[in-house]
RNA sequence: GCCCCAGUGGCGGAACUGGUAGACGCGGCAGACUCAAAAUCUGUUGUUCGCAAGGACGUGCUGGUUCGAUUCCGGCCUGGGGCACCA
């Protein structure tokens, strides 16, 4: 029986793909556009199976939406901007733009093997000047909308990376990259003004009704709205002489009359100058600022808090006033540094004030309790109710009671209402070699020039060391020496690059026209292609990539760039692809191909000794569990991985790679390609008439294969995969079992084989290819149109209906379809079955849906 | 602590808007072909009682709504993810 020959075919095929140009995308306004997008990779040395799921996933989208009849657009390229590349510069001597461009090279020869339809010929790597001098006059431009600004601030400094990284960049207090211990420094750092656009960024996700709503949650959790007032109160020292006034951030207002302090940051103006006189204090703020900002640090440390002496006078009862602490767990760096607290309605607060031996007055009443006994313990009430205890404000509920604070707030000249967003500006300075120069001179005299658009790109030196620790840029002789633009005098050029995060915030504009010179793009190719029709890629980047992108996009847009302001209209997250771990008795990692299993139980090959059988984990290089993308095709070929990939589950969870998996997708390779090389019968040729007449089974096999044409049609539509696959297995087994060798079966035959090919071709291209010459097309099956189903052939004339007894299912029954309510309740009563369960008794009630499911109610 | 998501056979998973739970695949078992193996093909495969016909049970647990619940509602358990001294 002969094997189908996968190593010949798919290399044919690629090749014919190739020559034609199948795949290159061109503006055609006579077809709707459809613009797919992978999350592009960043070359970081070999791909493994695991990497290409994301691949293959887009794959599907771009060759079934071609199929359909859009004018599709699926490029790929590098995100080559990165750490990796100078980490590899310092341990092996290798230039990053060498080490990168050769990765680039591997990759990409790794990607051509999988047979994925790809315009080439736009693709880019962003560590070119060709690339990053078009985002250079970006961030002119940025800087002349004001939406780029410089400023000294306090930063997450990763000690390991030796940079500067963004809040986005740090998980649970650590580098996203490193895993180090993110430190906090002063330093003078470039930034953009993401926050702008926060109300817009939020709002906005409403509008993304193709995005999973995990990921717009996400979001709308990072940007963190809170709406509520600023307070200035005013201060008196200890002696009664007046001090600088406290402006807090409070979402409660209307629980102003409970207030019981105020606190400040350590960090706060009032807690610096203070502990210029106050040794104890200064010790106070040393030691708070001690604390990590661990996870575990922050559950342990307890809240304290230092009595500056000072008195906030409260802003709506004269004479009254509270103390004013510097206390530890009050940030700097949200909302105004300095909050009021109200013990009764805010747990911490609580904490606080029992501590501290400070008033707890409720002001909110639950619904149903009675004033007077309502007390406060050691839970802080937080819930909805009627104020009290609070002046004019009494008898409202809480919502009336904050809008009417915050207007007698704003009458008494103290401040208003406000809106704070968690979300800060994006930190884009990186004291990095291997990332975009950042277009600016600083200038003695003249201060922060920009460079003249005219002097752009601003190229990176090759000639650097990686000798000693820090920014290699910093170090070169001559790079950062330059003239001002402005002056002419002596000057120096800014050595961070930028955050690398910068150049995947536009590259899918830069995809449109990748040959743009004039500008990072056509305005006319940007504005036909854009926003992505479907992106798909991690979850990983639901706050990075995804967010800054989002930014980006109406940054471009403030700045004329572009039309549209979201880029990704729709978007799919990927799961994981896992594999089992496997650890010898010393505890190192071995890769699956030193393990076999023997008897049930796992050992090495190479001398029988037991191995551990780790849990599954997402593939990855440190643990060793991965598999080779070139091992897998070399065995299988590019289809079955494609097939395996796809089959296993559905694309957002994640993916257990396996052995028998593997040999389960080959084997249906084979039995799909034996199905049209070896038929039972000898199929007619192609475009042979219909036979007039057609046995019932060969009638029920041709409404099979148009069902699974619907039903597939909508699978992939929705980007159920699996699905899709399961029910073209189906239609192969319907055919399979298609015995009897008539006109009319051999023609039904070639039909399904047709259709076979047609319908899995966007997910095994090359075996599909295959398929469709050896049935006598001349045409190519990637240029041939989806399949369309006749609608006469997807109903059925006789329905399989369900007949349950209270609920029960108790008989089957076939009955014509729509054949009436009566003719149905007929039908089931007569059922010898559902006789015997009614045990002659009359049934109480009979519910027929239509088509679906009989009950009979006993 | 707060927010979100998910719990279905030995395993991955299916079940449209409340209507036959377990499609399709993996694995297992039995058989055919073969000197034998591989490959391939056929049958079978939720648990349980029964010789059988046919029952009973079954979608994390527990109540409820309904003629009917994997699906809706309440409470709980477990796992995963996000956020977190955020005022």
């Amino acid at each position: 029986m002969a094997r189908y020959n996968f190593k010949e075919t798919e290399t044919k095929w690629q090749a014919i793909w190739d020559q034609r140009g199948s795949f290159i995308a061109k503006e055609d306004s006579s077809r709707p556009k459809y613009y797919v997008l992978e999350m592009f990779p960043y070359p970081s040395g070999r791909l493994h199976i695991g990497h290409v799921r994301n691949y293959a996933l887009g794959d599907v989208v771009a060759r079934f939406k071609r199929a359909q009849g859009f004018n599709v657009l699926h490029p790929m390229g590098w995100d080559a901007f990165g750490l990796p590349a100078e980490n590899a510069a310092i341990a092996n001597k290798v230039h990053p733009a060498d080490w990168t461009y050769e990765n680039i090279r591997v990759m990409g020869d790794q990607l051509r093997l999988m047979g994925l339809a790809y315009d080439w010929t736009r693709e880019i790597a962003t560590c070119g000047p060709e690339y990053y001098r078009h985002e250079q006059k970006m961030f002119l431009d940025f800087l002349k909308a004001g939406l780029a600004y410089r400023k000294e601030s306090w930063v997450n400094w990763d000690p390991v990376e030796n940079t500067v990284l963004a809040n986005e960049q740090v998980i649970d207090g650590c580098g996203w990259r490193s895993g180090a211990l993110v430190e906090k420094r002063k330093l003078s750092q470039w930034f953009l003004r993401i926050t702008d656009f926060a109300d817009d960024l939020l709002e906005a996700l409403k509008t993304l009704d193709r995005w999973p709503d995990k990921v717009r949650l996400m979001q709308e959790n990072w940007i963190g709205k809170s709406t509520g007032a600023r307070l200035r109160f005013t201060i008196v020292r200890g002696d009664g002489s007046p001090a600088p006034d406290i402006e807090v951030f409070t979402t409660r207002p209307d629980t102003l009359f409970g207030a019981s302090f105020v606190a400040v940051s350590p960090n706060h103006p009032l807690a610096t100058d203070l502990a210029a006189t106050t040794p104890a204090l200064a010790g106070f703020i040393a030691e708070a600022n001690r604390v990590g900002t661990s996870e575990a640090a922050i559950e342990t440390a307890e809240k304290k808090g230092f009595d500056t002496g000072q008195r906030a006078l409260h802003p709506f009862i004269d004479g009254a006033s509270v103390p004013v602490y510097v206390a530890n767990f009050v940030l700097m760096d949200y909302g105004t540094g300095a909050i009021f607290g109200c013990p009764a309605h805010d747990q911490r607060d609580l904490d606080f004030a029992r501590k501290y031996g400070l008033a707890v007055l409720p002001v909110v009443l639950p619904p149903g309790q009675h004033g007077g006994g309502f007390e406060i313990g050691v839970e802080a009430y937080t819930g909805p109710g009627a104020l009290i205890n609070s002046g004019f404000l009494n008898g409202l509920e809480v919502d009336a009671g904050k809008a009417e604070a915050i207007a007698r707030i704003e009458q008494l000249g103290r401040g208003g209402g406000t809106v704070q967003y968690r979300l800060r500006d994006w930190g884009v300075s990186r004291q990095r070699y291997w990332g975009c120069p950042i277009p600016v001179i600083h200038c003695e005299p003249c201060g922060i020039v920009p460079v003249p658009e005219n002097q752009l790109p601003v190229e990176l030196p090759r000639d650097v060391s990686f000798d000693q620790p820090g920014n290699p840029l910093e170090h070169h002789p001559t790079w950062k020496h330059t003239s001002c633009p402005r002056c002419g005098k002596p000057a120096r050029r800014e050595t961070d690059t930028f955050d690398t995060f910068f150049e995947s915030s536009w590259y899918f504009a830069r995809f449109t026209s990748p040959q743009a010179t004039e500008s990072g793009f056509d305005r006319a190719a940007a504005d036909y292609w854009l926003p992505v029709d479907q992106y798909i890629g991690g979850i990983e980047h639901a706050v990075l990539h995804l967010l800054y992108s989002r930014f980006f996009t109406r940054a471009l847009n403030h700045c004329g760039y572009l039309t549209v302001k979201e880029p990704f209209a729709g978007l799919m997250t990927q799961g994981m692809v896992t594999h089992a771990t496997y650890r010898d008795h010393d505890g190192a990692w071995l890769y699956p191909e030193q393990v076999e299993i023997r008897d049930g139980q796992a050992v090495k090959i190479a001398d029988g000794a037991t191995v551990a059988v780790g849990r599954l984990e997402k593939m990855s290089k440190s643990k060793k569990n991965v598999v080779g993308l070139e091992k897998v095709v070399e065995a299988y070929g590019a289809d079955t991985a494609r097939l395996l990939l796809l089959s296993d589950s559905p694309p957002e969870r994640d993916l257990e790679w396996s052995e028998s998996g593997i040999d389960g997708s080959w084997r249906y390779l084979n039995r799909l390609w034996r199905m049209v090389s070896e038929p039972p019968v000898e199929l007619p040729p192609l475009g042979a008439p219909l036979p007039e007449i057609l046995s019932g089974a060969a009638q029920a096999a041709r409404r099979a294969i148009h069902k699974t044409i619907a039903a597939v049609s909508d699978d992939l539509h929705k980007f159920h995969f699996n699905k899709a696959v399961a029910r073209i297995r189906e239609l192969s087994n319907t055919l399979g079992d298609l015995s009897g060798t008539g006109a009319g079966e051999a023609w039904v035959l070639r039909e399904g084989c047709e259709v076979l090919a047609r319908l899995i071709g966007p997910i095994t291209p090359h075996l599909a290819e295959e398929m469709w010459q050896h049935l006598g097309w001349q045409t190519l099956l990637a240029d041939a149109p989806w399949p369309e189903f006749l609608p006469e052939l997807i109903a059925d004339d006789t329905i399989t209906v369900p007949v349950q007894v209270n609920g029960k299912l108790r008989a089957t029954l076939f009955l014509p379809r729509d054949c009436g309510e009566e003719a149905a309740r007929a039908a089931a009563l007569a059922d010898p079955a559902i006789q015997r369960f009614l045990d002659g008794k009359l049934p109480r009630k009979i519910i027929v849906v239509a088509n679906r499911v009989i009950n009979v109610v006993a």
